[in-house]
DNA sequence: CAATATAGTAACCATATGGTTACATGTCAA
DNA sequence: TTGACATGTAACCATATGGTTACTATATTG
């Protein structure tokens, strides 16, 4: 759990988690290049990603793809977010359309970082 | 953003917020005679969770009053959760189900460390 | 095979983080 | 009104974080 939130703690790595999720298979060239940084800090970055399980990879001859993994975001969900919904219970309703708002929905062009 | 995961990604604060849900008013020296470290450890980490507005605080004579604030879970899951949610598709309908179940339960004694 | 492209390591640096002890302030109560 | 109690500040320290440059290693391709 610390690992998870401390990688979603910066935003560079919110945004690196999107650009993974939006285009499954990037390399790591790819998702470098999108960043002012140097290589090598947007490298450290995404091994900050993988150590949280956030991001996963499959080597593929000198290159490596990269994919965003649900998993950890779904443990936050069930760990935080419905254990806190007693506290919003006035938004329930909301909550339940946009539940099933996103289950109806294609994967998107929805952005993260905020 | 960066604030409130950055907050969440020490188990000593997440601990605190605990505390301070499962009993609201409870005082600064109260949360943090909870912990092993020294008052002013504590009351930084404390600190932190009011810089993320995850807690507010009320004046009380000599003492200061603390109350969770469910607002900025409630943007995680705007932000990200509901985002994610077409990569568990095959999971939707529990969480439809557990949204329902969290809907009807009374504000509990769940755990939240993890 | 030689050259290039992609990824990874090593070493380093400035600043942030998480903790401490000692002291200061404000409020309640005898 | 004085003393004790609850909270807050200041100064400090070790280590972690976020970044850099230079170098290395492994695949692919001409």
């Amino acid at each position: 759990m610390d690992a998870v939130f401390h990688a979603l703690a910066h935003p560079a790595r919110r945004q690196m988690l999107d650009l993974v999720r939006h285009e499954p298979g990037s390399t790591v060239g790819e998702v470098c290049g999108q960043f002012e940084m140097s290589r090598v800090g947007a490298m450290k970055h995404l091994q900050i990603l993988e150590d949280a399980d956030l991001v996963t990879s499959r080597a593929d001859g000198r290159r490596r793809l990269l994919y965003a993994n649900a998993i950890p975001i779904q443990m936050i969900y069930d760990r935080w977010i419905s254990d806190w919904s007693s506290l919003w219970a006035q938004e329930i309703t909301g909550l339940k359309y946009r539940v099933e708002q996103a289950a109806a929905k294609e994967p998107d062009e929805v952005t993260i970082d905020g």
